[in-house]
DNA sequence: AACCGCAAACTGGTCTGACCAAACGGCGCT
DNA sequence: AGCGCCGTTTGGTCAGACCAGTTTGCGGTT
């Protein structure tokens, strides 16, 4: 007796069922587009008609939202949780900072363990590269390209760690609440006039061990490093 | 300045949106199919991809049921409320088959109005049809096809009341419990030996009073008609 | 007269290829 | 560096075809 439940599947339903796979494993990231339609034409082996079927059941389960000429777009599951609901920011509070930095620190911790234990070798490259960049923004450019790279870096190991969940945590931390982030930063840079030299220090553990695939020393790094930035703030 | 809100609307919602419209005025009933899918395309000179998709978001709103080969039937509404919660059926109950003629007085005198004033001359023609059809089988027939054959013709009337909820609780009340409305007339044709003779010029009056397109009339013999059949059941 | 079985006619599911319109991206220009 | 143009990419729609189930009507049986 095999396993014959699925047989009465739509095509459209098999392939939305694939695609969703593919969002709740990391593979397709909220904010990301999804591959055109004459794509997974050809990658599921399934009609257009069939493929924009299966793109109308997620879009109606509020998994992505496609655009007409534009592709369609991997959406952020907890982005409505997180809607404004006054008018004034919430980011205007003045506890806020310090929240997102005892959020960072954890998430971050995570999200490199899980970087480090589950990212692919094509994931690592990119991630090289964008470490790379960061490492020559901070050597020359203003203080808000350094901010950005610093956060690009750290959004880029969130990425890959192949968690739906934290990715979109992070996403809508990065994204709404960079000023708060940012203000930390600027803050610092103009009490000693420079970006502090440990964080290089710290950035370069967390990536050397993420690219060693050890999963605990990356934890171990992002936490310290969080935790550092956090002090600064504070003193 | 003219209204363009609709301009941007897909033609699958404009579909939608016309069926939604259809069965809601009555034009289409719950429980009955919808045009197929090819007729559907000459109806709104679109293609089927788009007829399909729009009714892929009728299926999507609860509104349809579409089955491989067998069409699209338009779904009843509020017959999830009425799902058996329990083990036992609710027809069971001593005080139900009352309370079903209660309600078909109001329901009948309702569907009697609305039918003498909003249904089309076909519909009327249908409903001559169902009429002279009954009178017959009041003549000679089994004592079961004489109780289907009035239920048909009530059945007709609220058919074409074109209101979607009138006809939707007319539906579940019909079907469901079409075997306590039986017993009525079982019980009645027991005591009596044949079916009481009033009967008939009651669905007569009743006829042609929607013939007439007479509302009030409509509406008070069909009231009388099952005020008469109730204080059978209680006599 | 009621019942059953089979075949033709629908009807929904899927595929293919084509065309249009909106968005994107690289290019030269200022 | 910023801006505008134009070819490319991508989603939206359409038309026609074929396959897979369902419904229906007919002829034969009981």
């Amino acid at each position: 007796m095999v396993d014959q439940r699925r047989k009465a599947e739509s095509v459209a339903q098999q392939i939305a069922l694939k695609v969703q796979r593919a969002i709740v494993e990391g593979e397709i990231r909220p904010g990301h587009k999804l591959a055109s339609q004459r794509q997974m034409v050809d990658q599921y082996q399934a009609s257009r008609a069939s493929v924009r079927e299966a793109l109308g059941l997620l879009q109606n389960a509020g998994l992505i939202e496609t655009r007409h000429g534009g592709g369609s777009l991997c959406l952020n599951i907890l982005a409505p949780f997180f809607e404004e609901v006054g008018e004034e920011p919430l980011a205007e509070s003045q506890s806020l900072p310090i929240q997102v930095l005892e959020m960072r620190e954890v998430l971050e911790g995570e999200a490199a363990f899980f970087c480090a234990q589950k990212a692919s070798d094509p994931e690592l490259s990119l991630l090289k590269q964008e470490y790379l960049r960061m490492s020559q923004r901070h050597q020359g450019g203003t203080t808000l390209h350094q901010a950005k790279a610093d956060l690009t870096f750290h959004m880029q190991i969130a990425d890959h760690c192949h968690n739906l969940l934290l990715i979109s945590i992070s996403q809508i931390l990065y994204s709404r609440y960079f000023n708060a982030i940012y203000a930390v930063l600027l803050q610092n840079f103009k009490k000693r006039g420079r970006y502090p030299e440990q964080i290089g220090a710290q950035h370069q553990q967390i990536f050397q061990a993420i690219m060693a695939r050890d999963p605990q020393a990356a934890r171990t790094a992002a936490r310290e490093h969080i935790a550092y930035t956090r002090g600064l703030l504070l003193s």
